[in-house]
DNA sequence: GTCTATAGGTGGATAGAC
DNA sequence: GTCTATCCACCTATAGAC
C-alpha cells in the first residue's frame, strides 16, 4: 500500500503488456521486457518468478479488457438485444485487441497453459454466455432446451468468424465495417434459426 | 529422376515434417532437423534456401493431404450427403492431423507467410465448399442465394467448432467420439436453418 | 555434397557485490 | 532492490577445406 504509483513492479507489468501487444508471443522476452522499463534482466527476478509468470501477468489484464467488452451488453433493455449485443461486443473486443483475442482463445497448448495459471477455473464467456441464452430461453425467444450446447453452438460460430478473420482468411470480405455487418447478418441468421 | 527412393533431400523433408508434428512451430528449427536427419546444418542449404524453404515443404504436405480427407466426400451419392461429409471429413482432419490443421487455417500471420508461399493463390477449401454449396443450391436442398456468402458461414461454423475443441477451451464435451456426435447435430441445425 | 569452424545473435537464469 | 558479470543453451547463416 504505498503511495507510490509507478513501482517497478507495476512498471515492468505495463511493458510486457506492451510488448506483447505489439510484437506478439513469440518475440516476447524477459529481457526485451526489462530494457524497456529501464533496468537489468536480473532484475526482474525480484517482481517475478521468471518470464512464464510475467506473461501471466499480460493474460490477466487481457481478460479483464474482455470482461469490460462483455458487460457493455448489459446496458440494453431486453433480453434479446443484450444477446446481440454480446456478439456485437465480441466482436469489437477482437477487431480492437487482437493480440489480447489470440492469447485468449486461439493460444496454443504452450501459451495457454501459462495464460491459464491466470485464468484459475472454467471459462468465464461461457458462464456470461449461458447466462444471456437461459434469459432468452425464460423469455420464449429461443427454443427451451440444452442451454450449454446452444452456447456452444453460438460461441463457436462468433469464434469461427472472428478466428478467421484474424488469421486473415476472410480478408475478402472487406474492411472491418463490411465485415461487422456480414458478422451481424449470420449472427441474426444463426439466431432465427435457434428460435422456437 | 535418380533411383534413390531416400535422397538426403527427401530425408529432410520427412524429418522436417516429424519435427514439426512432434514439436510444433516455435521448436521448429534448421538444426534439429538436420540432427535427425543425420547431416549437418550447414547440409540443408545445399537442398533448401534456409529454414523459411524448410518450412513450407512442411505447409504443402499438410495441404495436401488435406486435400485427400475432403476429396473423400465426393464418394457420396447426392449433393446433400456430399456437403455434410464434407463437413465430417473436415472434423476428421483436423481431429487426425491437428498440427496441420493449426497451420493451416490457425496459423498466426507470421507462420501463415511462409506457409502462403507454398499455398499460392486463393483458398483452395472455399472454393470445394462453395461448389458443395452451389450443388445444393440448385438441387433446391439450400435456399438459393449467395453461395459465398453461405459458404463463409458455414465455413467459420465447422472452424469455430474445430478450433475451440483443439486449443481446449471445449474440453467439456468429452472425448473425440462426443464430440464428433456433437459436431453433427450443430452441423445439421445449422443446416436445417439455411434450408429454403 | 558434405563437413568443420566460425561469426554473430537471441534468450533464461543465477551469483555475488553494492 | 538493483546492478554487473557470467554461464549456458539455443539459433541462422556463411566460408572454405575435402
Amino acid at each position: 500500500m504505498g503511495a507510490d504509483g509507478e513501482g517497478t513492479k507495476d512498471r515492468l507489468r505495463t511493458e510486457a503488456r506492451d510488448l506483447y501487444l505489439e510484437e506478439g508471443f513469440a518475440h516476447f522476452s524477459l529481457r526485451e521486457v526489462a530494457r524497456r522499463a529501464g533496468v537489468s534482466a536480473a532484475a526482474v527476478y525480484r517482481h517475478y518468478d521468471g518470464k512464464e509468470a510475467l506473461f501471466a501477468e499480460v493474460c490477466m489484464a487481457g481478460l479483464q479488457l474482455f470482461y469490460t467488452y462483455l458487460v457493455r451488453a448489459m446496458g440494453e433493455p431486453t433480453p434479446r438485444s443484450r444477446l446481440t449485443a454480446t456478439a456485437t461486443q465480441y466482436l469489437r473486443f477482437a477487431t480492437e485487441n487482437p493480440r489480447d483475442y489470440r492469447v485468449l482463445f486461439m493460444g496454443e497448448p504452450q501459451e495457454l497453459a501459462v495464460g491459464k495459471a491466470a485464468k484459475q477455473g472454467p471459462d468465464p464467456t461461457f458462464q456470461f454466455l449461458i447466462d444471456r441464452i437461459r434469459e432468452c430461453m425464460h423469455a420464449r425467444i429461443l427454443q427451451e432446451g440444452d442451454a450449454l450446447e446452444v452456447a456452444t453452438i453460438i460461441w463457436a460460430h462468433v469464434h469461427g468468424l472472428v478466428s478467421l478473420r484474424l488469421s486473415g482468411h476472410l480478408s475478402s470480405a472487406g474492411d472491418d465495417g463490411e465485415f461487422a455487418r456480414f458478422y451481424e447478418r449470420a449472427t441474426e441468421h444463426l439466431l432465427s434459426g435457434l428460435a422456437a
